[in-house]
DNA sequence: AAATACTTTTATGTATGCATTAATGCGTGC
DNA sequence: GCACGCATTAATGCATACATAAAAGTATTT
């Protein structure tokens, strides 16, 4: 997946901040580098005024830390964060998804996610595991999108991008995902019916076992941090 | 109330940062006001770069926008704003206050949450709205911090900060909150006992009833912007 | 008077300069 | 050999310089 949101192209720190956060999220910088802003200036080819701007927002949304006098550090996420981060999402994803049902949205405001869940069985068929995470993703982020509350989604979309290192890594220490796209179906139902509350149910379920397995996997491996 | 969280005075970003927070949020700056770089930089007695960086952290955290050409605009905060605030709120801040009232906490650790309930209740004897707000704002912040989701808090916090103006104006439009003070009582009551699923409830009644006052104040204003 | 073209002003985005100060390396003393 | 202190290096925080481009003002024409 690459960074989401509006394209960041036209100026250099927009620049720097989708290069640096694209690096990031792929794991090609990986959690524990660290580098200062001349490095980074040089690497970007731009001077260092773009490049402390763009690690400012990095920052803010909680994928770096600027430590005085070491430089930029990318930040790992611990099976502790993970938990946290799963913890806002299950108290949020399912609440935004019930209040969308109660809105009875029709076939066209659901083909969408009707879409990414299509997608999702479609790469567990081939399988192609990235193309079924940046479904799973899209259809998570369509889910807060339609319900409309901008703050809540960019929070969500924030926290999306904490835990995506981790998902990947631990995506592929599992068995195929055959579950969880099985419950997507299942949202996706109940959205159609409108029923809220086995809307809130079904996904408050998807994310709790979700966390679950996912922080098995990280005790298993000895807890280590991306 | 000041603005929270560590203190920002070593540095020029963190004094810009700080005072203008503190000019936005106790509303010396009004909503709507605009001013470039340069005055800013003018008035606060520095030079642009570091007022540069405080913008960029109060644009990350909902207060102004920085509109190319203009310069910063101190945000307003609607009433559609305010709904979107409280929804997320309402979907956070009972959940955490449950998770909280499983772990049975004693006596010493609900002290701080003891504190604020007496201060609101001596406030509203005075009374001293200020006081009484001040006293509301610390409950909510110290239930999350107890909770010990680091990222909720600030999530949490970032949202008690862009609502803070609107719900200091409507505060003075409304009878004295005696109702919100008691729930604060019962939650705290709820918290000793251990009763997870009460704490939820009341939790999250008091939320939903705080919004729907809320908006209905800013209806009758005829949905003016702060 | 209105519209258009041109000039001037100035805010921003970025680069660079500079003082401070932390970290590193080296040498000296024990 | 180890610890301590000094010198050197270099990263940061901030100030300033500069190019660009948008906006505002002015003049000119119809």
């Amino acid at each position: 997946m690459q960074a989401r949101g509006m394209e960041q192209g036209a100026s250099r720190v927009g620049d720097a901040y989708t290069r640096l956060k694209a690096e990031i999220l792929s794991n090609r910088l990986l959690p524990g580098f660290q580098a200062t802003e001349p490095e980074i200036a040089e690497r970007l080819g731009m001077s260092r005024t773009p490049v402390r701007e763009a690690l400012i927002r990095l920052q803010a949304e909680g994928l770096v830390e600027l430590v005085p006098r070491r430089g930029a550090r990318i930040l790992p996420v611990s099976a502790a964060d993970m938990n946290d981060i799963y913890e806002i999402l299950t108290a949020l994803e399912p609440h935004a998804a019930a209040e969308l049902a109660l809105r009875r949205p029709d076939a066209q405001v659901l083909a969408p996610l009707e879409e990414a869940t299509s997608d999702m069985e479609a790469a567990l068929e081939k399988p192609d595991l990235d193309a079924w995470a940046a479904a799973d993703d899209r259809f998570h982020r369509t889910l807060l999108e339609l319900h409309g509350n901008d703050r809540l989604t960019a929070i969500a979309s924030t926290l999306f991008d904490q835990a995506h290192r981790a998902r990947m890594v631990t995506l592929r220490m599992r068995d195929m995902p055959h579950r969880s796209t099985a419950e997507h179906r299942e949202i996706l139902g109940a959205l159609r019916r409108g029923d809220a509350e086995g809307v809130r149910r079904l996904f408050r379920d998807h994310r709790e076992r979700a966390a679950r397995e996912l922080l098995h996997i990280l005790e298993r491996m000895g807890l280590p941090q991306f």
